[in-house]
Parts: structure tokens; C-alpha cells; sequence
DNA sequence: GTCTATAGGCTGATAGAC
DNA sequence: GTCTATCAGCCTATAGAC
């Protein structure tokens, strides 16, 4: 989960080995060299899974952007199953930290919500392909185990941010869930379509100019906000009471 | 795209063959044989492909599922990719069809809203598979030719929706793209991922009640009205002025 | 139009040398 | 720990009978 090596697949010198910049004699342990690897993996994989899923991506081609032979796949994780799986759980587990973090320091509902989105915000910059990865795994007709707890987690946060918005008086009375779904939603669809659309739009394709990230984040926070905010005499004269 | 046949791929007598209802002896041309085996497949495809994904879907369990040979796939539509696009594009201009339909029945901002709400809510429920077929599509590298058009006009709905909205003095300036992103997301991740939450639900996974799609598009659209409302005496007294 | 049989490509995993 | 070589399995597409 730290974009940089980057490895043209193409043309390199017949007898060429991966070459990273060592952390010179460092006096821990990890040298580099298995630890480089598995690192050197994760990465590859976590940018091809989350452009093409797990079964657009052949193995051969994690092994040949981490530029490691794919025999090593099956020896540090068990197979291409066993990458994928350790791709989601480090994506989900840095997610669910981050906003435990915001959560944590935020001193009331509104710091929670504006923390919440900079996070998205931030992951959608430093992870560009964490949003898509969540995204197809949601999607999944089996979610793996093990990111079911993280998942749990990111859910906690919303619902948490909802209830505390209420009970300081920022938020009008709402279901936790729908609140969840729709900033989660929005965020979620809106950076993981992201590095597609920047795609389309280097390609020449694409007619209007998208929406930057921070603008799209505002945005949300505002509509948040003001959707939500406690009656002041109603905007919208027609519906009966709030909601489930 | 109309979801019936059902063909539990299990067990089946030895020499068995797909049996529809004849449409009796019809006046017209198409008897049954030939097109009932494309809408069979179309729907098998829409299913299948919708909860694995492209690459996750082997030609023989498509076929499997509409009781047909797997040979058919490649002398109907050319072979699986063209099955895909088939699909893809029967999906997207259905959906497109709906969204103009709403707008021409509309007499303003507000009911275009609610019928945009409403078409999605139709849309998930009659075909399950479609929002998480579109997210999947946004999501790949390289999007099907085929359904630029209706993308650029399902956006077009949002962003006309948008300026409407503000001529007719519902909305506050807002920049119609940013509706759209926020609304489609929403909905889209929320319709998409409710067939895996089923799914994870009926497995006794999940912790909480999760909310039903009429709630979720009614929240919605309060959300958006209440969100966008022109100035009354803002709610947050935080940040500068609009957006972009 | 539909089916059976098969060819041919690609993929994931592993045995075994280094 | 890493690499080469290899293999068995699966998957798409098609030729040809009906």
C-alpha cells in the first residue's frame, strides 16, 4: 500500500533482477530482501486487482510489475488467493485506522464528518486503487473473511458519527444506516471511479470537466450539513414525519 | 433483462432441453425458437456477470443457466465478449430510456427528482443485477464502446435535473455534477451492493437491520431537497461561499 | 438453429536446482 | 529465498453432424 516502484512490464536486460533502493545497514532485523519481496507483491497486486479484479489479473502479471518471479506468490502467500486476501485485509485494516484516528481526535460531530471525508480524500490520493478494491469486494458474492471485521468497523464509524450528531444537536433526528450509505456511497463510487475517469479523460473522451476531489468532499459536507441539520421550518412541505 | 426462467444448473434428466412457454401459434414472425434462446442467454448473462464479473464467468454456466449449449453463445452474439456487450447494452438503454422518460413527464425540478429516485428503486428491483453490471463497467479499464452514449446522457439527466433545479429556484447555485456524483453514487452503491447484503443476511452475517430501498431513495431525497435549498439563513457557518 | 467433440491457449501451482 | 521448467486443468472458440 505505497505506490513507487513502478515497472514498465516491458524491455529490461536479459539477466535483470528487481532492484530496490536498500535502506542501507539498518539495525533492526528486516534487511530487505523477504520483507522487500512480500512488500514489492502487495503492491503490484493491490494496483492490478483493483483495475481489473481478481480474475482479470494473472498471476504472471503481479509477479512481472513487482518484478519477482511468480513462483514466489504460492511460497510467501500461498497462492494468488492468499495475495488477494492480503492485499484487502492491509487495505481495510489501514481504512478502519484511519478513521478510528479522525474519530479518536475529532471534539465533536462536525470534526467527525469533515475527518471522515479528508480521510477518503487522502486514501483516494496516497491509494488510488483502495476505493475500486472495497468497491468489487462489497460487490463480491462471497466477501472474505477476514476483512468482515474492518468492514464492521467502517460501518461503526458512520453509525457513531450519526448518533453523536444527534445527541449534540448537529444532526435532526436519522437512521444511522442512511447516513452510512449515503456518504459512504458517494465517496466510496465517487474515488473509486476516479483513475477510470482520469483514464477516459487523458484519452480524449469525457465532454465537461470533472470534479476535483476536494470540491466533491465540500460539497458533501455542505449538503450533509444543511440536509440534515434540525428543523428550522421545513424545506420540503410535502412528506409526513423523518424517517425509519 | 426480465428475470424468470430460473434453471438451478443441478440435476436434470439425461437427454433434457429447455422448455418455455410457447407463445401459441402468433400471427407475427418470431415463432420463439431463435429469439427465446438470446433472451435466455441475455438474462443468464445479465445474472451471472453482474454478481461475478466478466472474467469471473465461464461461457458453460451462462449456458448452464439458460438451458442452452454453449456453442449458441458464439453463433448469437460472436462469442463472449459479444455476449457482454449485449448485455451491457440492453442494461444501459433501458436505464437511459427510463431516465428520459422521467424527465419528459416531469412538469419540475421536484418531480424529476422523485422520478429519478423512483427509477432507480424500479430499476433494483426488477433487475437485481443491473447497478452492480454499470459499477462494474465504470469501474474497468477500458468501458464498452457501446455505452458511452448512454452514459453521457444518464449523466445529462443529473446535470439537466441540477440546472432546473436552480432555474426554478428549488436549488441554490450548485455545480450540476456534483449532484450527479453524489446523487448516482448513492444510489448506484446502494442498489448494487443490495444483493450481496441480502445475500450476507440470509447467511445470518451482519449485525444490524439494514434499511429498505424506499427508505433509502425517501432519505435521499429529503437529503437533496433539504441540502440544496436555496438560502434561508445557513445552517453552517463555517466555510466561504458556494461551489465551483 | 442446435448440438457434440475437440483443438489450442492460458493459468496457477509445484518439484527441484541453485 | 529465489528461480526454471513443467504439468494438469480449465476455458473459449470452431468444425461438422444433425
Amino acid at each position: 500500500m505505497t505506490a513507487s516502484v513502478s515497472n514498465p512490464r516491458a524491455s529490461r536486460p536479459p539477466g535483470w533482477r528487481r532492484r530496490l533502493p536498500r535502506p542501507a545497514g539498518r539495525g533492526s532485523g528486516l534487511r530487505w530482501s523477504a520483507t522487500a519481496t512480500r512488500q514489492a507483491l502487495l503492491m503490484a497486486a493491490a494496483a492490478l486487482f483493483s483495475e481489473r479484479g481478481f480474475d482479470g489479473v494473472p498471476i504472471e502479471d503481479v509477479a512481472a510489475r513487482a518484478g519477482v518471479n511468480k513462483a514466489l506468490i504460492s511460497y510467501h502467500f500461498g497462492g494468488k488467493r492468499g495475495l488477494y486476501a492480503a492485499v484487502l485485509e492491509s487495505g481495510f485494516a489501514e481504512m478502519a485506522r484511519r478513521l478510528r484516528a479522525v474519530e479518536a481526535k475529532a471534539r465533536d460531530a462536525r470534526q467527525t464528518l469533515r475527518g471522515l471525508l479528508e480521510a477518503f480524500q487522502r486514501v483516494g490520493r496516497e491509494h488510488p486503487g483502495f476505493p475500486a478494491l472495497f468497491l468489487r469486494e462489497v460487490l463480491a458474492s462471497g466477501v472474505e473473511p477476514g476483512v468482515v471485521p474492518y468492514l464492521v468497523e467502517i460501518v461503526g464509524v458512520s453509525r457513531r458519527l450519526a448518533a453523536r450528531g444527534v445527541r449534540e444537536g448537529l444532526f435532526r433526528r436519522v437512521d444511522p444506516l442512511l447516513l452510512h450509505f449515503g456518504l459512504i456511497g458517494s465517496l466510496v463510487f465517487f474515488f473509486a471511479t476516479e483513475p477510470a475517469r482520469h483514464r477516459a479523460a487523458a484519452r480524449g473522451q469525457i465532454p465537461f470537466a470533472m470534479p476535483e476531489a476536494k470540491t466533491f468532499v465540500r460539497y458533501l459536507e455542505e449538503l450533509t450539513l444543511r440536509g440534515l441539520a434540525r428543523e428550522r421550518r421545513a424545506a420540503s412541505p410535502r412528506r409526513k414525519g423523518a424517517h425509519a
